[in-house]
RNA sequence: GGGCGGUUAGCUCAGCUGGUUAGAGCGCCUGCCUUACAAGCAGGAUGUCGGGGGUUCGAGUCCCUCACUGCCCACCA
């Protein structure tokens, strides 16, 4: 910890932990960047593939790998997910997009991520947490794209394999920027399993999967009306299109019909669609329309040249609503999906009139070549010169736009590749759909917070056909290929040489990408290497040693936004795939084993300060790196961690920020102080044992008991014995809220044990403890002074360095850098273990508990506080020493009597009588136990004083009142549990003797 | 149009299966540079738990209803 020099190797710290070279206050720069890279450089957190041991992988022999070697596991610790399970907790990181940019969003996720693998792996289980980005096709092309266009280029003048040759370049050049930014939150990932969704090994996996999927005739291509983007003139899916409502127009239109007898008018909100019209319906049973159906009208635009002047049927469907509008519809197949389902009934012809970019495309016509709104414009200023326009209405509509480029959407008529999730597979079982609801119906599959479960199966009963293809350059390119000879396709794992069907050489591949989730909903199993290398059997090969270990995942740690896009698709493919893949035993694989990963925890979203979303338009994005280098990565860490309570979005506050930092600070001083106290230690001459209750070796020989380290020599003073049981009731509370993914829980329990219980109290009691100099100032009376005086420093040093290095143990999952500053400290380069992440996980167990310590503590505590309120109240300055005066029972002043040094100090007593009638007046005080008089004469302000009983008796009163009127109610005594009203009659005796004295002490104050 | 949340101190939020007098952090007020820490220490003030009704011996907690607010889903021209 030697910040004067340049930064020495974190492996070799320097070689004294001393205070003197200790900054008094934390500086998180100086220390952060040396670990971020000491842990990736020594690997750490590297899982290796277990030893290929055919038949039977054996997760047991792992513990013997170094370096991700931990403790043998506890009991007590995270709750096990599945039993007979191998002991691993596996976790596979949400890929982010090559091209993001760490933002508050990935922080949490990581944050919690990394909580999570850190206490599992300090638990004991071999933890992997495997990390990558996607190469996420839009986004990334787009990027691309903008880039040329500055070059005044395009992706269409460079062609195909120049684009994304030039692509690849891009993302070798920044590709790494947003895992360089994980690597500094201390994200204890595998770098050696890192992966990008591009790479061979997985795009391998992705034809196989398509492949599979194509033979199993689950995926087709077809016409279908999709959601075209304009812009990107690719479809999307409809998870990639949000709505808007806005204020639109209604448009109603005579179509006259043809034989001249007369019109009907339909209502649009597109009137351009209209030169795509293909029939009018109206509902069967609409009295003002049956006489019309089979007549033929008109398409108003007969007037206009260019081939549009065309007759077109009245025809009868349910899905015209007689109350909508005017009861008619004009019917556009290609471009609506409703007109389009109407089309499909009626057996209509359909009429694209818009290109790919939402021009009109009839060649000939007036308005070909214009924007699809210019269009409208001008179709409805020539039906008004025609008079065929009736009214325009003002209508509220919900429009579709394009999440990616904003554009609204096009609803298209195209040839697309579809998945169907609907379809029971030819060779029997479930559709997907079906396996993924059963996945979570049964309980394979557990969502926190559960909510979300419902939100989940909702959509999934009502999922549709995915469409898989897209019309971009950049991502997983089809493995079809089209024939010009006979139009047959042929799909295959390898560029076929010739047409399946005809044998023509004449081939060429798909152009179309697959959808970006199409892959990553693959990864869970492809990035443990499914479908394997090896030529067995081919099902059989399916099972890597990587799968055998690892899958299914334990856990998914995500924000809802990608419930559907991607949680979903994972087990939709999961589920599908993996029940294929043997067990390890080679028994076949059952759905509870097939899926992608038995927990999915759900958090929630990052906002601003006033909650806002954060978004770039609004410029109130908080960038992480900035906070981080404001407070320091471990203060952000702990402040999103803290607030990270399931179900509420997080309001992320720059002044909670500063408080954890204000707590980091608060950690390196008492590091401080305990560092500059075994230098003094040193200095006269006494050792203090090093804990080792952590480490790796000595954890497994007292997993069941406590540890002889801190047992022994542990000083038996209160202090002690009190820390201890908090330092226990802490362990089980925090190893609890984590594995109910209470983060918040969990930080605030730390918080207040590390601040308030072992800094506020033990410290400032221990300090009483430690004299290394014997000859001065000594309590103790014999000559065996010096001897007492130095076993007693001694216990009480030990003790103290055992508590302060199990406290960084708890607290190391959520502020890792500081932690592991300061343990490496504490050893003086001679660390137990390479990293304090790779020690035991403090648990309940391993400290002694002692209850009346806890209770003798407790009043002692009260005492202390209280005499601190009244020496406030009469006005005692903060240096001077009183005495004070207390009456309680025989017990409580017994207690006291060895606690006079305590008082002495936290409390400045200088003096401390017994007195055997109660006290009160205007110097005293009164708890449960003990009634307290500072003795010091000062007068006091005495309306001041008035107005604080009075308060207090009106507070006691109305206690009081509630207690009595519950215990002399008779269905509560019956009713009530007995421990319930044994409660209530203690606390109402207690209240009943506050207010009594309250009242003396009220009626003893002078009048006024 | 369906569905799901939220409403607790000035602010941001806890409050688990109903059970003693509703908590924390920040902010605020008062006094302290007490030799680990002023990013600190000590003391203090602050709530008809959104409104109304109900169930219960007992409701911030369960039910109904209203209000406000946020989000998700949705093919009504």
């Amino acid at each position: 910890m030697n910040h004067e020099d340049t930064p020495k190797s974190p492996a070799q710290p320097a070689d004294e932990a001393s205070a003197n070279n200790l900054p008094k206050a934390y500086d998180p720069h100086l220390i952060e960047q040396r670990w971020a890279e000491y842990w990736v450089r020594e690997r750490l957190f590297d899982v290796p593939t277990p030893a290929t041991d055919p038949g039977t992988p054996h997760l047991g022999e792992m513990w013997d790998m170094e370096p991700n070697r931990v403790p043998s596991r506890p009991t007590g610790g995270p709750r096990e997910a599945g039993k007979g399970r191998a002991n691993a907790f596996t976790l596979l990181l949400p890929p982010p997009n090559v091209t993001g940019r760490l933002h508050m969003g990935h922080m949490l996720n990581q944050t919690e991520m990394d909580i999570l693998t850190r206490w599992h792996r300090m638990s004991g289980q071999t933890s992997l947490w495997v990390p990558g980005t996607d190469h996420a096709g839009i986004a990334t092309q787009m990027m691309v794209e903008r880039q040329l266009a500055a070059e005044g280029t395009s992706r269409k003048s460079l062609g195909r394999e120049p684009f994304e040759e030039r692509v690849w370049e891009w993302k070798h050049q920044y590709g790494s920027a947003i895992t360089n930014q994980m690597r500094r939150l201390g994200a204890s990932v595998d770098w050696s399993r890192e992966y990008f969704t591009m790479d061979d090994r997985l795009s391998v996996a992705v034809k196989e999967a398509f492949v599979r999927l194509y033979e199993q005739d689950l995926i087709y291509r077809g016409s279908y009306i999709v959601n075209w983007d304009p812009i990107q003139q690719t479809a999307v899916s409809d998870l990639e299109v949000t709505h808007e409502d806005r204020l639109g127009k209604l448009y109603h239109i005579r179509y006259p019909f043809a034989d001249g007898t007369g019109s009907i008018v339909v209502a649009t909100t597109r009137p351009e669609t209209m030169l795509g019209d293909t029939a009018v319906a109206v509902n069967p049973t609409d009295a003002r329309y049956t006489a019309f159906i089979g007549k033929l009208v008109t398409l108003p635009m007969s007037a206009v040249e260019g081939g549009l002047d065309r007759e077109i049927p009245i025809l009868a469907d349910e899905w015209a609503q007689p109350e909508f509008g005017t009861g008619a519809v004009k019917v556009t197949p290609a471009h609506d999906p409703n007109d389009f389902a109407i089309g499909q009934r009626h057996a209509l012809p359909s009429l694209t009139i818009l290109d790919t970019s939402a021009h009109i495309d009839l060649p000939g016509s007036p308005y070909h070549g214009l924007d699809r709104f210019e269009a409208r414009e001008k179709i409805v200023a020539d039906l008004e010169a025609a008079g065929l326009l009736v009214a325009i209405k003002d209508h509220n509509l919900t429009i579709a736009l394009s999440q990616r480029s904003g554009a609204v959407i096009e609803p298209r008529l195209s040839l697309q590749w579809f998945l169907a999730v609907n379809k029971i597979p030819a060779a029997g079982g479930n559709s997907i759909a079906q396996n993924a609801i059963a996945a979570v119906r049964e309980g394979h599959i557990k969502f926190t917070p559960s909510m979300y479960e419902k939100t989940y199966m909702e959509w999934m009963h009502n999922i549709h056909d995915w469409c898989i293809s897209r019309q971009l350059w950049w991502g997983h390119r089809i493995p079809a290929w089209h024939c010009s000879s006979c139009s047959a396709i042929t799909v295959a794992r390898d560029i076929p040489a010739a047409c399946a069907t005809c044998n023509s050489a004449n081939i060429s591949q798909e152009t179309d990408v697959l959808d970006t989730w199409f892959s990553s909903g693959l990864l869970p199993f492809t990035v443990f290497g499914w479908p394997g290398t090896s030529n067995l059997e081919p099902q059989l090969s399916n099972l890597t040693p990587d799968l055998a270990a690892f899958y299914p995942t334990s856990l998914l740690v995500t924000g809802f936004d990608i419930l559907f896009f991607w949680v979903a698709r994972m087990i939709m493919l999961g589920t599908h795939f993996m029940l294929d893949v043997p067990m390890p035993d080679g028994s076949p694989r059952k759905l509870t084993e097939a899926v992608p990963f038995r927990e999915v925890y759900i958090h929630a979203l990052v906002r601003d300060a006033n909650r806002e979303k954060m978004s770039k338009t609004k410029g109130n994005v908080v960038d992480p790196i900035e906070i981080i280098t404001k407070y320091g990565t471990d203060a952000v860490r702990f402040t999103l961690a803290s607030m990270a309570s399931p179900g509420t979005d997080i309001a992320f506050s720059e002044a909670r920020t500063e408080g954890n930092r204000a707590f980091a600070n608060k950690i390196w001083n008492a590091a401080r102080f305990l560092f500059m106290n075994l230098d003094r230690a040193r200095q006269a001459g006494i050792e203090v044992t090093l804990p080792t209750l952590g480490t790796p070796d000595l954890a497994s020989e007292t997993r069941d008991g406590v540890s002889p380290n801190l047992a022994s020599p542990t000083s038996d003073a209160l202090e002690s014995r009190w820390i201890l049981t908090r330092l226990s009731q802490t362990s089980a509370a925090v190893n609890n809220s984590l594995s109910d993914y209470r983060f918040d829980e969990a930080a605030n329990t730390i918080y207040q044990f590390f601040w308030g219980d072992l800094c506020d109290w033990y410290l400032e009691i221990v300090k009483l403890r430690l004299n290394f100099e014997p000859t001065n100032d000594l309590p103790f009376p014999t000559s065996d002074a010096a001897e007492v005086a130095v076993s007693q420093t001694t216990t009480a040093l030990t003790t103290l360095v055992g508590v302060f290095e199990s406290a960084l143990r708890l607290l190391s999952p959520f502020m890792p850098f500081l932690t592991e500053e300061i343990w490496h400290a504490l050893y003086a380069g001679l660390p137990p273990a390479k990293s304090i992440a790779l020690t035991r996980y403090p648990q309940a167990g391993d400290y002694p508990r002692d209850e009346a310590a806890y209770v003798e503590m407790f009043t002692l505590q009260e005492l202390i506080t209280t005499v601190r309120a009244l020496r406030k109240e009469l006005g005692i300055p903060e240096k001077e020493s009183a005495p004070i005066s207390i009456h309680g029972d025989a017990k409580t002043l017994d207690s006291l009597q060895f606690s006079q040094d305590i008082l002495a100090r936290l409390a400045r007593v200088s003096r401390i009588e017994v007195s055997a009638i109660a006290l009160t007046g205007n110097n005293a005080r009164s708890t449960a136990s003990f009634d307290v008089a500072v003795l010091y004469e000062r007068t006091i302000d005495i309306p001041a004083e008035r107005e604080r009983l009075t308060k207090d008796l009106a507070k006691y009163e109305k206690g009081l009142a509630a207690a009595e009127r519950q215990l002399s109610n008779d269905s509560f005594m019956t009713k009530a549990p007995s421990a319930i009203v044994e409660g209530l009659r203690t606390q109402a005796a207690e209240t009943r003797l506050l207010y009594d004295k309250t009242k003396a002490a009220l009626d003893a104050l002078p009048a006024q």
